[in-house]
DNA sequence: TTGTCTATTCGATAGTCGTCGAAGTGTTGT
DNA sequence: ACAACACTTCGACGACTATCGAATAGACAA
């Protein structure tokens, strides 16, 4: 596993994510749930419409916090545990 | 050294304050730079009036990741590493 | 008291953000 | 082809936020 060194806007990005409560929930839904979370899968789970999830998924996703594949209709959501590793340990350091 | 633990309101502050670009910086300089930083010394580093940095300085406050104590004319600045500590800790956890 | 220095508060402004409903895109099954 | 499903995009709206200059508050020194 390589060592990810994250730009000063990456780490921006990511801090600006996490500022917005029902976005880390979700993030958290990804990196706690099962292997195969979709879309639907997380928004149902939130007080929110699908056109606000979708927007904030892309969110974590330009921030590179999840990674989004197409599986048929469904879209899966996949953690990326490396970039949070580096965010955390940029953290660390202050 | 008594456990922090952070209320879902307080952990949501933190990550407020910390999405913005001049907060984080002046949050750098407070946990970074020596022991008794003013409100002057972080504001005159960044590229922003005395006013916005007074406005900055409250968030972090009021976010308890600092202390803010009167020292004559000046205030002194001081980091809550506990509180810091205590946020990486609930961090880690997702 | 009168200045001087540090920091805060006020009022205003421009820009960002979260949210939604409705319409659109792409995929699967009949 | 058609309908059902999963998700995205669009346009709009209200709320919040970062920023500033000007005015204010508080502490010290002469």
């Amino acid at each position: 596993m390589a060592k990810v060194e994250l730009s000063p806007e990456q780490f921006q990005r990511i801090a600006k994510a996490l500022s917005d409560p029902n976005r880390y929930e979700m993030l958290r839904l990804i990196f706690q749930g099962p292997e195969d979370v979709t879309c639907g899968c997380v928004s149902s789970e939130m007080p929110i419409t699908a056109a606000t999830a979708s927007h904030h998924l892309k969110e974590l996703e330009v921030a590179d916090l999840i990674t989004v594949t197409r599986c048929g209709r469904y879209k899966k959501l996949a953690p990326r545990r490396d970039i949070w590793r580096a965010y955390l340990g940029q953290l660390r350091e202050l």
